[in-house]
DNA sequence: CTCCACTGTAGAATATCTCCTACATACACA
DNA sequence: TGTGTATGTAGGAGATATTCTACAGTGGAG
């Protein structure tokens, strides 16, 4: 059993292989810290499973997920957020993910989650299916950044949290420009008429 | 040695453990998931060093380290925070912390980290010592905003509420580039980087 | 099967903003 | 009374951001 974990920070990444290791004493464990090395090891070698946090510097885990998802879409992919009741979730559910997981999760939730993936079912908490389910009936009671597109989505949050377009164009590698109307599109779709808008609008609606 | 391990996420816990343990054979650790488990640990029974979590349920980590600070006060403790430039790290090194860390920093760093508080000494990373620099020497009784000019706060609440600085030099008659200069200089009296962190401070503090 | 809307992307021209510097005034403190 | 520091103000050069336009790919509606 070959499992891949992708994450950032090296606390995490240690606590997950810990854990795993408690719940499958025979599991090849790797880590990476970006999605980069994390595609890298993908196309090198096989995996069972793939754990990767959702925010890695450079391509999100989102981006990721889906470059995955194309090479190899038999691979089971768990993500992880610390976000507890993630706006992700569904997004992420979309592109592929075989789970979602909050990081505050009990060790054994994440050993059962592995279980279940590998069998290639599907892991879902109570609360994911829920919203879930609220979001497949009632979908006129969208929040206004449901209407976003992913890329939409993910400079909201940096706009946000007080990056500038050019920060946000070196850390996405797109040009400013492209941001710019990304940030165009945003306001549009919200009807608001700047940044401090998207602020206000993120911590009320617990986006940061 | 005893370490004292409190974050309401298992698997940090679990990765500090690992990475402590990889640098402290011999250390006694032990792990709390909430604030309120933390403080009757600490009246429980005695320990050379705690590592806190910022982020935690219930009351915060830093209402649970003045606390401690109050039962203890040789007592270091580390915070850990996900955010990489806090504007936290100031607060919680004025409410008596012995250090604080981003949860991505290096393995060895953390181990560094510990060593230094438990010979009394503060573990400071130099981004921010030099935040600290800046704003420390002031006095600590008052909010930041006490310290602005008449014009400076007029500019800060309409920057803070999503003006732009041309239109706030319109409305005032001013240049642009007085407005401009204004910004600036409130942003280093508070010590912020920009115009989120205006709007939030300014929510925060009932501005708007 | 076609067409339109939405998405992801960016260039050129233009508008806006920041940074560094500067200067006069006012006030506190030595 | 002098001297330093905070304040109110702004110019010029350079950095950033916006706007308008464009184009290719994808997927759903008819």
């Amino acid at each position: 059993m070959r499992v891949l974990i992708a994450d950032d920070h090296s606390v995490v990444r240690k606590g997950l292989k810990q854990i795993l290791l408690e719940g499958f004493p025979a599991a090849h464990i790797e880590e990476v810290a970006d999605a980069e090395e994390l595609i890298k090891k993908i196309v090198q070698s096989p995996w069972d499973v793939v754990i990767s946090d959702l925010s890695m510097p450079g391509r999100s885990g989102l981006e990721a997920l889906q470059q995955i998802k194309q090479i190899q879409p038999k691979l089971p992919v768990l993500i992880l957020s610390i976000h507890p009741e993630d706006q992700y979730a569904i997004r992420v559910l979309k592109s592929g993910a075989s789970g979602y997981l909050s990081k505050d999760m009990a060790p054994d939730e994440l050993v059962n989650a592995v279980k279940r993936v590998m069998l290639g079912k599907k892991y879902i908490t109570d609360s994911i299916a829920e919203k879930l389910a609220s979001v497949l009936d009632q979908d006129s009671s969208k929040a206004s950044h449901e209407y976003l597109s992913d890329r939409e989505f993910s400079v909201l949050k940096l706009l946000a949290s007080g990056k500038s377009v050019s920060e946000i164009a070196e850390s996405l590698f797109l040009s400013v420009t492209t941001v710019s109307t990304y940030r165009t599109r945003i306001m549009a779709k919200m009807g608001m008429k700047n940044n401090a808008d998207l602020t206000l609008y993120a911590v009320e609606n617990k986006l940061l």
